[in-house]
RNA sequence: GUGAUUAUGGUGUAGCGGUAGCACACGGGCUUGUGGAGCCCUUAGUCUGGGUUCAACUCCCAGUAGUCACCCCA
């Protein structure tokens, strides 16, 4: 499978970074999510969908242009109609859009949400990489009390320990709302001003456009600079280090392990005070991957056009990692199942009935799996044995006369013939 | 956007400067009221476009796509 497309000519293949999802990686997936939405839920987050398509507006000034989301990532286009709309690279805009669209702010604050779906970035695909990828995420609006912070942190820590995950840890810092942020930028423009000769161009790019960025560049020498660079924490004004203190209060007091990383900025310029990222630590080979991550975005909802500024915070899981990481513990759907009943008929007066008991089992919720297409026994039980499916319902000609059925044990090769009025009875009692 | 690497039926693979084998899978048939089966048969391939050459699947270049890494991010 992991070459599929390596000679598919490209008319029939699907497009460069996505992929289709099936068989186990499907049930995967559908398992994470209803996984996660349970845990939501037990913490009063409500379900919202937003559209996979929104104007492009709202992110361009929203997530803020020299984020390299908007200005190479995202996927727009023009509508027939002339609008301007932009696949969602992410769910926290939108998600504002909605709530300031149906006029949330009259609900009792905050108002929560969880929302799953794809998200759509043009980049370069790679290892946990798709260009369509799906993100999960807890989002409370409204509020800007420190324990909303927590609060979303703690759901979304839960929902991926919930799925296995036992190495993360999560890098948190606050960036200081709209006066000390603005003083720190000032000072630390400022400061690498100073030492202008010593960063490379993509750094001396960023001071103009994205200067808070620079303190996680990964070039060598401007990480030199970085160690003496001044830090966002000591620039909180009274106000916006209480928040912060507070939420490492609350963190500690749940048990989550924090580490304050002084230069984790974030890309998407909406965030203000909390941003933090959760890390897995490969056992293997020690290599690190963002899984989650998240932050406050007092200030989205005036960005994207409101007229009063909504509090907010949130948390977004990359789903793709998390199914795909070594240590997923493969969380099983219960809506949509993988059947455990394999049915075979026999013989033109059972064939002719099949369908019949098979919509006797779809209402009382049991699905199966089948070959009406064939007819002799021993290929549907060799269809059976190879999908892997534990018990046959078989259903003959004789069987048809009688009303009844065999089921068979797939494992032990023991049967029973079982009258159809007391198959469902019989079927609850093997699972 | 940058770099490395790969590309042969559906899948997995062989091979050679003289146009391709193999295995499995799929489909059909025989047999068959009880299992990964057997036998027979069919289908199906050199990613695309250029170049070198008498001749290219093979050598060269470009494109596309997979994988991985960088940037960035989930």
């Amino acid at each position: 499978m992991k070459n599929a497309k390596k000679t598919t000519p490209k008319e029939i293949a699907s497009p460069k970074g996505m992929r289709d999802i099936m068989n186990e990686e499907y049930y995967s997936f559908q398992g994470f999510f209803e996984k996660a939405q349970e845990v939501a839920v037990y913490y009063g987050f409500k379900p919202i969908e937003t559209p996979i398509l929104e104007q492009e507006s709202i992110f361009t000034t929203g997530i803020g242009e020299g984020t390299d989301i908007i200005d190479k990532e995202m996927y727009s286009l023009k509508t027939k109609g002339g609008d301007q709309l932009a696949l969602r690279p992410e769910h926290t805009a939108p998600l504002m859009r909605a709530y300031i669209e149906h006029g949330m702010q009259t609900m009792p604050q905050p108002v929560m949400f969880y929302q799953y779906g794809p998200v759509f970035r043009h980049d370069n695909p790679q290892k946990g990489r798709y260009r369509q990828f799906y993100q999960f995420d807890i989002d409370s609006l409204g509020s800007e009390k420190s324990i909303m912070d927590a609060l979303v942190i703690k759901v979304g820590m839960s929902i991926l320990e919930e799925a296995g995950a036992h190495n993360l840890s999560v890098d948190i810092n606050s960036i200081g709302d709209k006066e000390c942020r603005n003083s720190y930028i000032k000072e630390l423009v400022n400061y690498y001003k100073k030492n202008l000769s010593g960063l490379p161009t993509i750094d001396k790019e960023r001071l103009k456009t994205n200067p808070l960025r620079i303190l996680d560049s990964k070039e060598a020498k401007t990480k030199e600079i970085n160690e003496g660079a001044p830090d966002a924490i000591s620039f909180l004004c009274p106000t916006c280090k209480k928040h912060f203190k507070e939420v490492l209060e609350y963190l500690e007091e749940m048990g989550i392990n924090y580490n304050i990383n002084k230069n984790l900025v974030r890309g998407l310029s909406y965030y203000t005070r909390t941003v933090f990222e959760v890390i897995e630590t490969n056992e293997e080979d020690g290599t690190t991957m963002a899984i989650a991550s998240g932050g406050r975005y007092d200030y989205l909802a005036k960005q994207i056009g409101s007229k009063k500024d909504v509090p907010a915070v949130g948390f977004s899981i990359g789903v793709d990692r998390v199914v795909g990481s070594t240590w997923y513990k493969k969380l099983s759907p219960r809506i949509i199942k993988k059947p455990k009943i394999y049915f075979i008929q026999l013989g033109g007066e059972a064939k002719l009935k099949s369908l019949n008991i098979i919509e006797i089992l779809r209402k009382a919720h049991i699905p199966i799996m089948q070959s009406l297409s064939k007819d002799s026994l021993g290929s549907q039980l060799a269809v059976a044995e190879r999908l892997n499916i534990p018990y046959a319902i078989i259903f003959g000609v004789k069987e048809a006369i009688e009303d009844s059925v065999i089921v068979r044990d797939m494992s032990n090769r023991s049967q029973n013939t079982v009258k159809i009025s007391k198959l469902l009875e019989y079927l609850k009692e093997i699972k």
